[in-house]
DNA sequence: CTAATCGGTTAACACACGTTAACACTGGTT
DNA sequence: AACCAGTGTTAACGTGTGTTAACCGATTAG
């Protein structure tokens, strides 16, 4: 999974470096900038997921920088960092529309909290983890599977995890060392019998659509076909 | 209005005499430590409503108190201590969860400041905390459920608090020692039948949005869907 | 051809979790 | 003091999941 990019927009260098410090710690990309200007050239050069910016800086303030940013892209989310002067409805005026502001000072988990609420958000809405294979629909984050308009039956979560690695490499050989080191975290003798066992059982919830199939290359993994 | 008591750890004698007397003759309430694990008892047993604590103490440091309090309470402000200037210290006060830090030496004025700003703004963010979760709306502080306009049905301490780091958590997988922790204290066998218990009533409660579901991952934790 | 190896399948098993009810404890009411 | 309602824990029993074992057929190396 690639690294979710951060634009942070902070002046005061030594606050800066602290956020984007800990939030790298947190495996987060963060592209720092000590103003407007230089926040918005970065925006339109590294197409960040989120903004934190800091209301009061140089040359760009945080607000007249995110109604610029708005005017391009109505959707990314906006974390604003406030001074404790200023006044509670002009910041309450930008919390309406995927935004959310926060106080100084504040702490680091309250920042992550807040940008993994927004991140989380925006992605439910974007990208659903539903896949289609076959005659067969395949909800991962919820571990249903479908057949047309048939009742939904409910996977388990290694079948699940398994199903779901098989679907992303369709129609190429997946191998047995890859999906054991993911799934079992080793892949030792009993580990892989283990999964010959899960291999059974998704093709047993398989079998209603027979284009669709879990072939065994031995020696190297399975391809799922269909 | 009762005393707002803050738990202070600083193993310096003549300095902790000091800070204690100073906040008294500010109308607070002060328990003053000379180490780490004299602390920890403390704040099981008094119940502070801060905590200041310095890095460096013998027995138990700052940081490692820290984190063995946040696992059970995620909400109290800290401030830190530090007599090291290094930015990487002071990162990871912040990645605990820590609210603030202050640099020896400091002025008491700044101290008090930063405890009032604390105290003021964790107050002023916990009766916001209203969460939506499908078709629900969740009160965390008045501890109602609310399935669309249906009449609210009041949840108990336990079941709002495990539904509250539920849906922090949402689409995530959410560890049963960390759950445990946080709301039992410890992770043995009685504390995790007792939860098991709290996700039935949990799941009957939200059964009316079907979209909505408690998964759970075998021998980690539960994934709030929806 | 034979032995060795890999994978397929089924069943047995251990144990994590689900569910319900009984129980203990608390605080308030009469 | 006796009672009651509400809350959380413990107990008992049932179900589901993943691992291991056992047995088998298929494939391939020697």
């Amino acid at each position: 999974m690639p690294k979710t990019t951060i634009l942070l927009a902070e002046d005061e260098p030594a606050l800066g470096q602290i956020i984007k410090e800990s939030l790298e710690t947190r495996d987060f990309n963060v592209i720092l900038c000590d103003n407007g200007e230089k926040a918005f050239e970065k925006y339109q050069s590294e197409t960040p997921e989120i903004l934190v910016l800091d209301v009061m800086m140089p040359k760009k303030d945080g607000f007249t920088l995110a109604k610029d940013i708005r005017a391009i892209d109505d959707t990314i989310p906006i974390i604003f960092l406030t001074a404790k002067s200023q006044t509670q409805d002009v910041v309450e005026g930008f919390t309406i529309g995927g935004n959310d502001y926060l106080k100084k000072p504040f702490s680091m988990e309250e920042l992550i909290v807040r940008i993994n609420n927004l991140l989380n958000r925006t992605q439910a809405q974007k990208t659903s983890e539903v896949l289609k294979i076959g005659d067969y629909t395949f909800d991962f984050p919820k571990q249903t599977l479908q057949f047309n308009a048939e009742e939904k039956s409910q996977l388990t979560h290694r079948e699940a995890h398994l199903l779901f690695h098989l679907i992303k490499n369709k129609n190429q050989v997946l191998e047995r060392s890859i999906i054991l080191n993911k799934l079992w975290g080793n892949d030792d003798f009993f580990s892989a019998r283990s999964m010959d066992v899960f291999i059974t059982k998704l093709r047993k919830k398989l079998s209603k659509d027979d284009t669709i199939q879990i072939i065994n290359v031995r020696g190297f993994g399975y391809k799922l076909i269909g």
